[in-house]
DNA sequence: TTAAAAACGGACGGATTTGGTCCGGTTTCA
DNA sequence: TGAAACCGGACCAAATCCGTCCGTTTTTAA
């Protein structure tokens, strides 16, 4: 099982429900209620997306965040990136991040490379937008998380 | 970073190294030997890849691991699947392995259903034979890694 | 002008995962 | 019969993850 960051997960559902309201001002703290994500982890998570540039942020009073596009024009593959670093399916762990010192010895490096762009491909194609449905569909009970239950999204 | 165990990346490297002699009977020790990964650590590795029928054990003296299939025949996809399970980028971690017992609540499901599809096609068209790369190339030093150095593969 | 609302940034720490080790057992060959 | 090799599972140290908790800064509105 070739996992995602649970942070990841938490984004795409929370962005995808950014984007039922594409043009509203969302704040962390009705963001969190609504998919059942703690506040503050909701809050790092929207801090990352800011910097990636996929959410603005408006401070102060009255202030929150916004989708920087319709989220029919940002793909999963962006979300990843922003949290994760570019898409690459790797062990490649110490310091090196985009560059591997020892690249004479990492003569598969390439041929992963050609996988990696197959992947990157796969998930540019699909959209937030993609991605949302109605709330009706995510929650049996409106407003309400069943008690005891995990946040929403791909959690099982 | 969608990360592969680094279990899986020693995985693919140590199997393509067993498809440059496809027939010989490879020992653990040797194949650690030639990898510079741990001996026990290849050993837990190909105990796997047998249950899942990648290789075939053959006990005793003079015994080792044989790869089951041409390397051409078989593709970074099945290795993935036979050491981390069924492929899928999904952050569904507790229980649960194989179906989401409120899946109900889980409706972005099988969006994600369809992008792990797309990423399964993806890595079943690589074969370990396509990330075989000759001897040479792998190493600078024949026979002796760099002092220091970490074990092969598309480690860093 | 002041108070409240909200984002910002970064340090911290507990729980989980990972991956490496070890060891006694079993099978096969010489 | 003994040595070589796989088998299987318990175990533990290290790394990672992710959630929390500060104090700070910015903006709006009373």
């Amino acid at each position: 099982m070739i996992r995602l960051n649970r942070l990841t997960d938490y984004a795409v559902v929370v962005l995808s429900q950014m984007g039922r309201d594409q043009d509203r001002v969302h704040t962390t703290a009705r963001l969190a209620e609504d998919s059942a994500v703690p506040l503050p982890t909701v809050s790092k998570l929207m801090k990352q997306l800011a910097r990636a540039g996929l959410v603005t942020s408006r401070r102060g009073a009255a202030g929150g965040y916004v989708l920087s596009r319709p989220a029919a024009q940002i793909s999963v593959a962006e979300v990843i990136t922003a949290l994760e670093g570019p898409i690459a399916l790797t062990a490649c762990v110490d310091g090196a991040v985009d560059h591997c010192d020892v690249e004479a010895l990492c003569a598969m490096r390439g041929n992963w490379n050609k996988v990696n762009r197959a992947i990157e491909t796969a998930l540019a194609s699909v959209t937030l937008a993609d991605m949302t449905v109605s709330p009706a569909e995510m929650f049996a009970l409106p407003g309400r998380r069943p008690p005891g239950g995990k946040p929403a999204g791909m959690l099982s």
